[in-house]
DNA sequence: TTGAAAGCGCTAACAG
DNA sequence: CTGTTAGCGCTTTCAA
């Protein structure tokens, strides 16, 4: 009477209710073991016996039993969750990194929760607070945190935190991009050094693509001083986020409206520079013997285009993966080496310049 | 010495260490009510008295609470998380589904867990148990379900599930799709009806559009007795998934390899198809006057093709916000009113045919 | 309306 | 190596 502790034949103590998901006691007592041991039968396999270890997995797999990892996260600690965020899914640009992260983090253990911002940060902070509230192990940020207010409350919340697809002195905490001014800085030096004089650009009106242009039109007056210190002197098409091929179109007529001689465009997009392509061809404008045509992004398809797109590669696979195993090692304790990565960028040359 | 009960200055039980996120309780007591009244203010506002929701609100803003969703959901049973399974994010058809799906939920407080399968359903099992460990109030699923495993498990687990981008008539729930089948009919009559009589395809390899591309070929043997049962006698070019306008490139030039007479063909991408007429425009093959091409997705870069792309419109905008709001719906009890929903397609007619 | 008690299902931290 | 004891932070349930 005192003990109902009989392992084979509880009095009638809370009988698991037939239909309900079993739990580690399920388990645990059908395996004759405490549910301490299951549970580390479960996540740390080397650390019980054998023989343990065979009669979980057995009743494991007979009553198709899957932890609750709400339940594992609130006791320890570790959600094994990562958010992402991005601007908007249906840019394309951010594909790359967003399938090395899932990939990434799967092959740990870990799942992606994701979350779009949008171009005007008006959700952004609603969006922080629903994944704070989640206690990841880590956020991936697609750009770098403009709000002071989201910052604080980032830094507040001691989620690891990896701002990525951009640079800045002073990151949240790690980071993994590169140097929008100098790519567009790289793009007008080569496009002067290709031997053209009346550079324009099509470029999407968010905060990185202006801050790439900013730079982008001051070497061109740099490397022509003739053409005055006025930014205006470089024939600029700013469309709204996100681009898409019919902007590249609409883009190149405006531009050859205010400026028929234009000999080079760098577009914001791969995307956009598509669209550039196929208005020169339907306008008779020849590829790249009247017009130079740089893109930004190297999507998948670039290299199939007629002529092949030449345009600055940023290998988002890189900055998806570095990001997953920064947030990993950080989560797992590990010691961090280089919490500030600039993977870079390269012009990749081909025919359409 | 019995009860330490009062509310200013307890002895000095578990005081909130510095630097910890505060809780529930630490709101409670610097808000002088109880844990439950916090909970009630922030999740029920209008179940709590005025006093109380201001003086909650004024410490929840000022120490910057966040509720730890993990503990409410473990609590409550509802994780406010919806799970969606895609084979892979970076073939970008499947894109409009999951903005509007992130969109949906985001707009009634869930948050998305995204998971890719990859196409060879292999790490498909992996995923299904991170996901139901994870206890979503619903998942999504891109495609039925195959693996009798998976069903079973996914049944068992009890949570509402969405399957997309497909008809079955034995559904593990509820289901958002169009019909292959029709589709493959619907195209080869459409081709045949404009006097095409060298119909070829250039067909992914999953199972989704072997199965659409068997319907069109048998479409295209009934309208043209002529060419016997044999689905051979329809040329088609089966490439990997996910399709590349490469793959459209080099899938051109295998077919008309096969049959230099093939005078239309229908792509199972928009990606793809758009390969097709950079391929026929390079060749100098006249489209559509010599070839008719047809895509399928519609996706937003088609209509500014050139020629624009005919396609198959597929408005994954659409299914993305029902299968959002039939998990919300059955997610908060309510009742569902068709859990089985066919959106079609539409044949969108343009220039390529 | 408000509060107190009792867990949700799991694991950290100790003992044995 | 294994078990016991306490929670993790929230919400359900019931009583006041």
């Amino acid at each position: 009477m005192e003990t109902p502790a009989k392992k084979d034949a509880p009095a009638h103590p809370r009988k698991s209710r037939k239909g309900a998901t079993p739990t580690v006691r399920d388990v645990a007592r059908l395996a004759g073991v405490a549910p301490m041991s299951v549970s580390r039968a479960l996540n740390n396999p080397d650390s019980v016996s054998p023989e343990i270890l065979q009669r979980v997995r057995e009743v494991v797999d007979r009553v198709g039993y899957v932890p609750n990892l709400l339940a594992g996260g609130l006791a320890s600690k570790k959600s094994r969750m990562v958010a992402a965020v991005v601007p908007t899914i249906s840019g394309s640009v951010f594909l790359e990194m967003v399938q090395a992260l899932t990939d990434g983090l799967a092959a740990r253990g870990y799942q992606l929760m994701l979350g779009q911002a949008g171009y005007e940060n008006s959700r952004e902070d609603a969006l922080l607070e629903a994944i704070i509230g989640r206690r990841p192990d880590g956020v991936v940020l697609t750009g770098i945190m403009r709000s002071e207010q989201g910052r604080r409350r980032l830094l507040a919340s001691g989620i690891p935190v990896v701002e990525t697809w951009d640079l800045t002195d002073s990151p949240i905490d790690m980071l993994v991009g590169f140097s929008h001014e100098q790519i567009g800085k790289a793009v007008a030096e080569y496009l002067h050094g290709r031997g053209r004089r009346k550079i324009a650009a099509i470029s999407a009106d968010d905060e990185r693509a202006v801050r790439r242009n900013r730079q982008f039109a001051d070497t061109v007056l740099t490397l022509q001083p003739g053409l005055g210190t006025d930014r205006k002197a470089v024939p600029t098409c700013v469309v709204p986020a996100p681009t898409s091929l019919g902007s590249g179109r609409t883009g190149l007529r405006e531009l050859l409206a205010r400026d028929p001689g234009i000999d080079a465009v760098f577009c914001s997009s791969d995307m956009m520079a598509q669209g550039v392509l196929l208005e020169a061809l339907a306008l008779g404008i020849e590829v790249p013997g009247q017009l130079a045509v740089v893109g930004l992004g190297d999507l998948a398809f670039s290299r199939d285009l007629h002529p092949p797109l030449t345009t600055v590669r940023i290998d988002g696979t890189a900055i998806g993966s570095i990001a997953a195993s920064l947030i990993i090692d950080r989560a797992e304790g590990r010691p961090v080496e280089a919490p500030v990565r600039d993977v870079g960028f390269v012009i990749v040359e081909r025919g359409s310049s």
